[in-house]
DNA sequence: CGATATTGGTTACGATTGTAACTGTCAATT
DNA sequence: AATTGACAGTTACAATCGTAACCAATATCG
């Protein structure tokens, strides 16, 4: 039998993980938002494509584990503000080549150096030895399989059952 | 100067804690979202008060870091259900005390053995030391102050400056 | 006491998001 | 080569969410 003193919520480990997460990325979002007008998917299909040159906008969706229309949309306003380049394979027609130009590139420097110092901060505020155990917890996190009922799952990249 | 070589996003630790919280948090829904429809925002405020018998809209939200417009409607949701009711403050009658009521109890309590069993799941997941070490890594995220610019902040629990 | 500010809570509205349907292109099977 | 299925990416629609405006009720201060 179950003993049923009820949970604590604030000492609920999803939950603290939230809201930790929610904390963090509230405070760092200011640093595409105030100056950029950025959000969050566009922020990061910047980042993905300053690190690796061409992507396409699938390939984009899984490494940033973000659904496909959250993609097209930040990839549509990025493109509007000419700070990417879209560029159809020409093998594949349906497939779309990324690139950040030179614009978006030079956008993406300034925003580098502050998402850096953000993280510095952070990881000052824990103290490193802090720091990196956290950052062992979030391994851990990834590489677990936590059960997903229901969700199709918008990264595609393998697949589920066949 | 700062070597601008450029950000790893997959080492970024704002977008790892936010990601795995995500991923957590997903598995998780399942169990208030799939059997009894609940979204976010009404599992806490059932959580909160299986917890604390009493309380009022206003201190729930501030207890869950939420905005009083998501407790607003979790709580016309559940009073809805019939899973808690709402009594006037005779001495204040802009207050609210909420309860849950037998049904709300009764159903919280299956909810929370599911979660107690999820975290359980977790924590065996990521080994006892590792969870430890995150639970630290996050009292620490929640006890510093980072930077918060243009909101207003929606927990008005602690005075900001006055 | 009366005007004004503040507070608890709700509602309206715009923005963001996810699901599903859709378009166009390629691949496979006949 | 015609049909069928799969896939890249977009669009439509509904749900969720945050901001701001709002309504009552209370507190404050002249």
């Amino acid at each position: 039998m179950v003993s049923d003193t009820g949970l604590v919520l604030s000492e609920f480990l999803p939950y603290r993980l939230y809201n930790a997460a929610e904390k963090v990325s509230l405070s760092f979002s200011h640093i595409y938002k105030d100056k950029h007008g950025l959000n969050r998917p566009e922020w990061r299909v910047l980042a993905v494509l300053a690190q690796h040159p061409k992507m396409t906008a699938t390939e984009i969706g899984v490494h940033t584990r973000m659904h496909k229309t959250k993609v097209s949309r930040a990839v549509f306003e990025l493109a509007g503000r000419k700070w990417l380049s879209r560029q159809l394979d020409d093998q594949d027609r349906r497939v779309e080549w990324l690139q950040l130009t030179k614009t978006g590139r030079a956008r993406f420097a300034g925003l580098s150096n502050l998402a850096r110092s953000f993280e510095t901060m952070l990881i000052g505020a824990l103290g490193m030895q802090t720091a990196k155990q956290l950052a062992h917890a979030l391994d851990k996190i990834e590489a677990i399989a936590l059960p997903v009922k229901r969700i199709r799952l918008q990264l595609q990249g393998q697949p589920a059952s066949r």
